[in-house]
DNA sequence: TGAAATGTTGGGGCG
DNA sequence: ACGCCCCAACATTTC
């Protein structure tokens, strides 16, 4: 019996319970489609394609030691699988289940329009978003109580190996390359992100493995420090599930058993309440399928958001004034990814010092983030506009510059990804417009011409943005 | 996983 | 010795 595996955002060998059931019942078509059309508004971002090319090219390879290999094909799912069941003689497509609307919607026409049985199975997340329930039998809208209740359910199942080898069917279907995808841009601002990240599941394992040796143990502090190498940085791998969530659950629970030193248990336990936001995110997405697009919070519909596109383009320069909302946006457009202390940052920046929409920073982010992923994504930015689930009250709006002096005190992220404020003083490199004319010079800034002077007043900018909450409110 | 404004307390300077 | 004021430090309230 041949059995297709339809490899979707979880690119990857090793515990993965497609290619598992598939590998028991016999012959093996491990497929990719490339099909942008399905994915409704959000096909995948220019940055997120440069990822998916170099992770494909790593799937492929770890099939290939497993004796079979990868079929590339573009082209809607509803289209081309059915077409390429009876072209390989599959009875069977199995995939892992997805949990974006677009992509429940193909899951749905697939399943009653196949020749072939379809199969989606859970490998992308812990706790399925079903199976938690509040009290009442509803979905959860905020994370503590949801997590409680994720861990009260005991933790997920050990994750399984990859199968020894994967039997080939008696004909191969025909299949593209990944390069005729045309996933990696045409031209090459790629250079920094290739040596910030090693898409693919060999990557993935070392980050875990790097992060369990290291950061880890002083995960619950460093982790808000974005100059620090603090933080997993799993979070593109677990994206395009080049490591299932179980495995990193285990490894870090494991390392929270074995170690005897409370910080180090401080930081573990810390990181698996992490990971139950990626679950928290993706519950949200599955029980309010329309947040990508509106606010969960229906009082938020009339929101008085301003369209500024001078200001919005200032933004995602990484030209606002404010150095460590700079430092993010810049990291950002150069790594592909920033760090979340300061994605925090700018989220708010954006939404209350600019008022600008949170669905413009959300596409920005789209676009630019190698883990850019609608569940955490949508959640993410609801958080900062707080229109969202457990979200941000309308007050709460971050100082950028005592941001930059509480969690970047010596400027050394600013300095990094801000290289024109280098040479100033610890005591001004978070508000240069305060520092005097001499200090400017000697460090050979000068504002409006080497590094813009902030865009916005903070304190106008702040008693604005209360203004414009108390106007939704009435 | 906020920041600013306002309130309270207590030590020290000083007449 | 005592009361008054100032203000830093901390706590609470408000947005």
């Amino acid at each position: 019996m041949t059995t297709i595996v339809w490899f979707r955002q979880d690119l990857r060998v090793d515990d993965h319970a497609p290619l598992l059931y598939a590998a028991e019942r016999g012959a093996v078509v491990p497929i990719f489609l490339w099909s942008p059309e399905d994915e409704g508004a959000w096909p995948v971002g220019a940055a997120a394609r440069w990822w998916l090319h170099h992770s494909l090219t790593g799937l492929a390879a770890s099939l290939q030691a497993l004796g079979s290999r990868l079929i590339i094909r573009s082209g809607r799912a509803i289209d081309v699988l059915p077409a390429l069941a009876r072209e390989s003689g599959a009875d069977v497509i199995v995939c892992a289940r997805r949990y974006e609307p677009a992509a429940r919607a193909v899951e749905a026409a697939l399943a009653g329009a196949m020749g072939a049985a379809f199969v989606a199975l859970d490998a992308s997340l812990l706790h399925q978003p079903e199976a938690i329930r509040t009290g009442g039998n509803g979905p959860y809208q905020v994370y503590t109580p949801y997590a409680r209740n994720c861990r009260m359910q005991g933790g997920p199942s050990r994750p399984r190996l990859a199968p020894a080898a994967l039997a080939s069917p008696t004909r191969w279907p025909a299949s593209s390359s990944i390069t005729s995808l045309a996933l990696l841009p045409t031209i090459n601002w790629t250079g920094s992100m290739a040596s910030a990240w090693t898409p693919g599941e060999i990557g993935a394992r070392a980050a875990l493995t790097a992060f369990l040796d290291g950061a880890v143990g002083t995960y619950a502090e460093s982790r808000d420090i974005p100059a620090a190498p603090g933080t997993s940085r799993l979070s593109p791998h677990l994206h395009w599930g080049e490591i299932s969530p179980r495995r990193a659950w285990h490894a870090v629970s494991d390392a929270l058993r074995r170690s005897g030193d409370p910080t180090t248990k401080r930081g573990a336990e810390k990181y698996l309440a992490e990971l139950l936001w990626r679950e928290f995110a993706h519950h949200v997405l599955v029980h309010f399928p329309h947040t990508p697009a509106a606010p969960l919070r229906a009082e938020y519909a009339s929101f008085p958001w301003r369209s500024d596109l001078e200001a919005l383009r200032a933004w995602q320069r990484g030209r606002t004034g404010y150095p460590l909302v700079d430092a993010g946006m810049r990291e950002l457009w150069a790594t592909g990814w920033m760090h979340n202390r300061v994605r925090m940052v700018v989220a708010s920046f954006l939404v209350k010092h600019l008022l600008i929409a949170w669905h413009d920073g959300a596409r920005w982010f789209w676009d630019t983030l190698v883990d850019a992923d609608l569940a955490n994504n949508t959640l993410g930015w609801q958080w900062a506009a707080g229109c969202g689930a457990d979200a941000a009250p309308y007050f709460r709006i971050f100082n950028p510059v005592l941001q930059g002096e509480k969690f970047d005190p010596t400027g050394t992220y600013v300095r990094r990804w801000v290289p024109e404020l280098a040479l100033l003083p610890d005591r001004f490199v978070h508000a240069p417009w305060k520092a005097p004319a001499a200090v400017l010079e000697r460090a050979g800034v000068r504002l409006g011409v080497d590094y813009p002077a902030p865009i916005v007043e903070h304190t106008a900018a702040r008693i604005r943005a209360l203004a414009a909450a108390d106007q939704r409110s009435t």
